[in-house]
DNA sequence: ACCGTCACG
DNA sequence: ACGTACGTGACGGTA
């Protein structure tokens, strides 16, 4: 049986893109339409199991009767740019999967979906109308099926009309829903329709006395109202309403049923478009053949010595070599290294060809050496910083630092253009031994490793140079990844004991306070369910609810606080939150780090933020409490090995002085160079008042003016901040940019420069997109306008702590101290310092930080030493 | 997988 | 009118 799916293509596509947010490829191009548009029409296909497609669509041409009346009233709203740029491209896409689309001059995509569902009918054929528009529903018949994609819950489900069903809900059938719109009008469609008339009174009316031609013969009998005197006095109105929402359904179309058979929608031609859009979860729809040129590598297994050998003299003279090591449970299995684009070799570790040897013959190769994450190899092998090596992974970042992932699929999809499976795709989540047999996926994953990292070096390189970012590469990027491998290396040590003692003494409470909670609330519940919280706090207890959230009621620290008094419960679940956070995160987290040598090892991440700074992760070490006095406690166990001691320094308001030197204003300079307490300045000028009559309240509101000029700053989020009304923040804001005149010229050039070139740029080179600047969304391009701000702050503050943490890790080593970096903290370094070598490692720490940038204003560092992270505070 | 919450700079 | 501060990561709960 045949199965025809009539889609209203405008109204699908209008709907994806309000759906979904914004998306856009690597190149910029916006993309949330065309993939809610595909998501919308295969659930549907799926469901129906159709066998044939159209997809209709509006020519725009004044013509239109709809239009013709928007342009009379002239309120036409004009499409977002955003989504203009997807008509074409939905068209494209639609025509690289073979699916038929039509537009006819003249008529709009409601009249050819309404006289193909007639024709397809009478053809035999199942019908199905998918569209975002109501209209269409009178279009349904006891055969012919509406589909109308509804979001609820955040998800799409597709509701169903038959002519029962419409009339079930609209209590009118169909053909009469016409009618209806003549009668209620449709302020979507600029259909005026009859004022004070509805949806229930037109429904009414149709009911009682059949159509509009009915409602008008019996309008004399009617009772006077203020319902006649409209209906009399928009008689024409009512009748042009009904003619304006009545779609054809004998247009002249011209087009065979047949050609909309659905058939090879995954194609070679769709595959590369969808490549190009970065439609990631339709590329298992694709065969290997649709696939088509797939990128073929060839590989040679090396398990003897004579053949190691002989490969290592051509590896020495290579110009480049990619190469990478893979390794299960920190054991290296396997180096696959690439020295042309055809062939990999993937050389087996064996007891007499260890990783060792392999590690001397690549540093006495002459062309570059290239991997993909330069880090993750240096546990295996020496590469020294003075070795000219290559990170791919690190460089792509560089140019893109917005994604989320830099392996070798992304890179050479990014950079070679082409499209390799992943990790998972080959081998699940199964992993390499030794012992296991090599099968031919596994020597693929390896050797994708080492291909790409060859071929893409010369891309990459290049881009740095086009976009000036090379001496921030190889100045500052490169040398990085050796700082923050030795302080992983390093790692910190963890009194675990202690912090176990802790998490004891949090429990003992906890359990208090579970029991008073508990007996306030008159039940036992989860406290840790916000959904269950909400209920007990703002239904059964019957608190006032600052309602948040769209999941339901906001439970958070700003609300309770100010419940705080309302209920004693208040306070004890405030404790809770806390003191569970503290026993979940730290107690329980950190302590299941803690290493056979008494230390955490926790990661440090150089290609994960928009703006350059680091990010730690397992564990997160730069965010341990410190703000709280309980949670600062934690930082007690965090302690120096026997015979050492911490040495903590931090820079005094970086981000500041940064935004002093950048926009080069004189108030704030000289400020900074008077060595001023800067937020009392601030408080003065903000609050008009003399220096020395500045209180601790004024200073703080002027701290928090200074912290939103960093983030960007907005009077709504300085109010929230300070709880205070917009207007009073607005005051502060407009005395600050006075006070600091050039602050302002250098926020507002920023954002200026950053619209037109679509990213921002650091001191020292580094770029971040921002392509929320170019929305047509007010909240997003608000917020690219504040990223756009910080950015330039933020990230000339990021690259100046990590210039001073390679400085200073370099002195150590060249220095021959035993003295050791453990962490980075984006404004603060701690190191565990030799007790004898504190001295000259404190004078080595506080200069390298101080000299790493040459600003307008000193760079200011507090240094302090102590027995624990908390005592060197 | 996503949300709300909360820890840090 | 729109409904927010900038940058992160981890946890527990919910779907």
């Amino acid at each position: 049986m045949n199965k025809i799916l009539l889609v209203d293509g405008n109204s699908i596509l209008n709907r994806a893109f309000y759906g979904l947010p914004d998306l856009t490829t690597k190149e910029g191009l916006h993309t949330n339409a065309v993939l809610g548009f595909l998501n919308i029409i295969f659930k549907v296909i799926d469901e129906e199991k159709a066998t044939h497609i159209c997809v209709a669509f509006d020519v725009k041409h004044p013509t239109f009767r709809h239009d013709m009346y928007k342009e009379y009233k002239g309120t036409r709203k004009s499409m977002p740019d955003e989504l203009r740029e997807q008509v074409p491209l939905i068209k494209e896409v639609l025509a690289s999967m073979n699916i038929f689309t039509i537009e006819r001059p003249g008529y709009e995509a409601d009249d050819i979906l309404g006289t193909l569902s007639r024709n397809a009918d009478k053809a035999g054929y199942l019908v199905s109308v998918l569209s975002g528009d109501r209209d269409l529903l009178q279009l349904a018949t006891d055969k012919i099926l509406i589909r109308l994609p509804k979001t609820k819950a955040g998800k799409t489900i597709i509701e169903s009309y038959y002519a029962d069903n419409v009339k079930e809900t609209y209590g009118v059938d169909p053909i009469t829903f016409i009618d209806m719109k003549g009668l209620m009008g449709d302020t979507s469609d600029n259909i005026p329709g009859v004022p004070g008339i509805g949806e229930k009174t037109a429904a009414k009316l149709l009911t009682e006395y059949g159509s509009l031609e009915g409602v008008y013969d019996n309008l004399d009998t009617m009772k006077k109202s203020k319902m006649k005197d409209n209906l009399q006095e928009f008689k024409e109105q009512a009748f042009m309403s009904r003619e304006l929402a009545t779609i054809k359904l004998d247009c002249e179309l011209e087009a065979d049923l047949e050609d909309m058979l659905i058939e090879d929608m995954f194609n070679s031609i769709s595959y590369d478009l969808f490549v190009k859009l970065e439609f990631k979860s339709y590329m298992n729809k694709f065969s290997d053949d649709a696939k088509g040129k797939a990128f073929e590598i060839s590989y040679e297994l090396v398990e003897e010595f004579d053949d190691y050998t002989s490969l290592i003299k051509k590896v020495k003279n290579a110009s480049r070599v990619g190469f990478s090591i893979v390794s299960t449970n920190c054991e290296p299995q396997y180096v696959s290294i690439c020295i042309s684009t055809d062939l990999v070799y993937i050389v087996k570790l064996i007891n007499f060809l260890t990783i060792d040897m392999v590690s001397r013959d690549l540093q006495e190769v002459s062309g570059k050496l290239c991997c993909l994450d330069v880090k993750s190899q240096l546990p295996f092998i020496t590469l020294g910083e003075e070795s000219d090596v290559f990170d791919c992974g690190v460089g792509a970042y560089l140019i893109n630092p917005m994604k989320d992932d830099y392996s070798y699929e992304h890179i050479a999809n990014d950079y070679l253009g082409i499209n390799l499976p992943d990790y998972k795709g080959l081998l699940g989540k199964e992993e390499i031994t030794i012992m296991s047999s090599m099968n031919d996926n596994h020597c693929k994953y390896m050797a994708y490793l080492a291909v790409v990292s060859y071929m893409a070096y010369d891309k990459i390189c290049e881009e740095l140079k086009n976009k000036n970012m090379f001496d921030l590469y190889s100045d500052i990027e490169l040398p990085c990844v050796y700082s923050l491998y030795d302080m992983e290396k390093n790692g910190i040590k963890v009194d675990k004991d202690a912090l176990l003692q802790y998490g004891d003494n949090l429990k003992t409470r906890i359990e208090e306070l579970t029991a008073s909670i508990y007996s306030h609330a008159g039940e036992e519940f989860n406290i840790n369910s916000t959904k269950k919280l909400g209920e007990i706090l703002f239904e059964k207890l019957g608190l006032k609810s600052g309602k948040k959230t769209k999941t339901g009621y906001s439970t958070s620290v700003e609300v309770l606080e100010k419940l705080s008094k309302e209920h004693p419960v208040i306070n004890d679940i405030l404790e809770y939150r806390q003191l569970t956070k503290l026993n979940s995160t730290y107690v329980e987290g950190l302590s299941g780090y803690v290493k056979n040598d008494g230390r955490i090892h926790g990661k440090f991440n150089q290609t994960v933020t928009a703006t350059g700074r680091i990010s730690s992760t397992e564990p997160n070490l730069q965010n341990i409490p410190t703000r709280l006095p309980l949670g600062r406690e934690i930082r007690k166990v965090f302690k120096p090995e026997e015979g050492y001691v911490f040495l903590d320094a931090d820079y005094s308001q970086i981000e500041l002085r940064v935004l002093a030197h950048l926009s080069g204003d004189s108030t704030l300079i000289e400020a900074y160079n008077k060595d001023s307490d800067i937020h009392a300045i601030t408080a003065s000028e903000v609050f008009d008042v003399p220096l020395d009559d500045v209180d601790d309240l004024m200073r703080r509101k002027a701290k928090a003016v200074n912290f939103g000029i960093v983030y960007g700053i907005s009077s709504f989020g300085l109010g929230q901040d300070l709880d205070i009304s917009r207007k009073e923040a607005e005051g502060y804001i407009e005395k600050y940019f006075s006070t600091y005149g050039n602050v302002k010229l250098f926020l507002d050039s920023t954002v200026k420069e950053a619209k037109e070139k679509g990213y921002t740029v650091t001191m020292f080179g580094r770029r971040r997109p921002i392509p929320e600047l170019s929305s047509s969304n007010f909240m997003t391009r608000s917020f690219g306008e504040r990223a756009a701000m910080n950015s330039p702050i933020q990230g000339t503050a990021a690259d100046i702590i990590k210039i001073a943490m390679i400085n200073v890790n370099k002195a150590l080593k060249t220095g021959n101290y035993k003295s050791r970096l453990v962490l980075q903290v984006h404004d603060e370094l701690l190191i565990e310092a030799k007790i004898e070598e504190l001295d000259d490692v404190k004078q080595l720490l506080v200069t390298k930080m101080m000299e790493a940038a040459n600003l307008k204003v000193p760079l200011i560092v507090d240094v302090h030493s102590g027995d624990s992270w908390y005592d060197a505070k």
